[in-house]
DNA sequence: CATGAATGAGCATTCATTCAT
DNA sequence: CATGAATGAATGCTCATTCAT
């Protein structure tokens, strides 16, 4: 794969809907080279093939993602407002990428990519997140968990479904959308679901 | 589509994990009959086409998973226990048929099959999750929440990223790995993050 | 590559003058199609890829000649007559069949098809030339030779090339032509060149 | 075609055992630069498309071979000797290029380039061959033969079949390949193979 | 009922060739 | 002069689907 340069990185991502739409199998070459006004061709020239584009797209969009929570997770805070502004971060990015963000799930049960998708999902977030869980801990924001990795898990799967939820949904409102989604997930993964004792 | 003898309807599920790992687009008919041993002309005699045989795999899925959840739902005991036991179904359901549990994802987001796919999601899931967080309610088992739909959606994202993830892994020890997932996530989902005032 | 049913052999062999014109690299499998009057997927059907169906057409003339010059050597006679009768039955097919005949020529030097040509080659020419110059010493009608392998060879060589020349030219008087060609190389290579001694 | 550098002429012949081994239609324009080292772009600039480059090869290749044969055949001396010569002086060539030579074989039955390559065969094989045997009958040291046109196709097709198979087999020692081979031509070919009367 | 044989329609991919630099 | 980048045009091959038996 050549580098591939900006201009057409940009012309790109007029595919994503379309493969977002269709599956990447079902999206033909001809249809991503209308979508995005790029030469069969040239696809070609700087692509192996279809799978290759997704790929790309993929990456740039984890790349931004683990990009944006990053620096949400890096201010200095109690871990539990980082955790917040890091679920916050994540559903805003995947509302403002909703189409790339759904070719990404088409892909997260199969193994054909998971190599390089589970590395680059690893780095972008579970990483990120067991991290935060250990620091919560360490600053008495969280409490301990048994199985950090599972629970890492589980809120990876919250919030991206949240999100992926959102991404389908289009909705009119997406500030309004991010926030209150935002606060829903924040509100389960913090304080659970059990009654509270006394209030 | 005709009516699938259950001897065919056997046969059918050795194309799970074909689709699953490859996507129905990219599943070739004549794979999946020789996945299945049926002939490619025998699928056609009762299927309208290739998409109608995973439709009716996955029908089969939700049907298992919300009758599983359902009857865990069903115990008379406080929503909270009862929340577990749906959590643990639902995980124990996908572990235990993790190929089509894998194909499942695959359409997750994409719009194609959503119609029918939304309402058997719903049915399957959210309807009983969020009488579930209603039921906790009224037996003060569970606190309220301000967006049940969201919440609901979230706690379902939290269980099939969990369950996916266990499908893709294949464990060794079923039974131990539903166990320690259930409890992963019941626990985040029940008790949340933050610390524990004092306790 | 499935038992191919007599009827489409036959209809197979109006692609061989278009082979033997362009080489089967430029030959165009909707080219053949049409000209057998087979269509294309049915022409996949049976045989893997365009290089097969010369190979198919290849296999049917070697079958061939080894066949009529086998007939040929088989006769009770003194060697050095039935080594005539041969050459006029290999340049007599040849002639018969001058486009498949072209297109084999295309593969002599290619080592991609060497094997499975060299194999036939050998039965069909080698094997019966070798035994004949055996024969002939034995029957005092033919001499030894010191390197009757690459003797064989020449033979081969100087057959087929007059055979080939044949083949291109597409003689008025088929008949004809075999008889004169085949006297000519026959006397080549019988009486060789040298001046007569006396006479 | 601009007049091709010497160094390029050079490199060239690097893309000869490509060509003969996969036919100049199934060489790729891309293979051939790099197998010389030569960009595409430079190709282009100096041949009009690949098959000006295969035939500029086989130019060459006939020049030289009409070259050593004519200098062969112009010693002062009986026919016979110096069509002994001559064949040698076409079996060393052919050794010595066996890429080429192979390549060249590949368009021996296909019409396309026939009327460049059929003037030069011929003046570079046919003619000095029928000169050489008119010349024989001269100074009586050759027969006359009846039709000279046909047999010296057939004494063509003698030594270039003897040749092709020696540039197939790419023999260790060439040196002795090229006298054997020369050798069992010429015996074949001047002395014929019917059983020596007395002797 | 079940299925082997046959094929129409579609599509990813390749590659020769051009041209601005 | 020489060449990297870009692309139009072509084509081999696949595959879902049908239908006679």
């Amino acid at each position: 794969m050549r580098p591939v340069p900006a201009k057409l990185a940009a012309k790109l991502s007029g595919a994503a809907e379309l493969i977002a739409e269709r599956g990447i199998a079902d999206a033909k070459i001809d249809e991503i080279a209308e979508a995005t006004g790029i030469p069969v061709a040239t696809l070609y020239y700087y692509f192996r093939g279809k799978e290759q584009i997704l790929s790309f797209l993929l990456g740039e969009l984890l790349d931004t993602i683990a990009g944006e929570v990053g620096a949400a997770i890096a201010q200095p805070a109690p871990a539990v407002d980082r955790l917040r502004w890091a679920v916050e971060a994540q559903v805003r990015v995947m509302l403002e990428h909703p189409a790339v963000c759904r070719a990404l799930t088409g892909d997260l049960g199969r193994a054909t990519r998971l190599p390089e998708l589970a590395v680059a999902l690893d780095s972008a977030f579970y990483r990120p997140l067991e991290q935060l869980l250990r620091d919560g801990v360490e600053d008495d924001s969280l409490r301990s968990v048994a199985e950090p990795d599972k629970v890492a898990l589980s809120i990876f799967g919250a919030i991206t479904v949240m999100g992926l939820s959102g991404a389908v949904a289009q909705p009119m409102q997406k500030s309004r959308y991010i926030e209150d989604a935002a606060r829903a997930v924040c509100d389960l993964l913090i304080d659970g679901l059990r009654a509270q004792p006394s209030s």
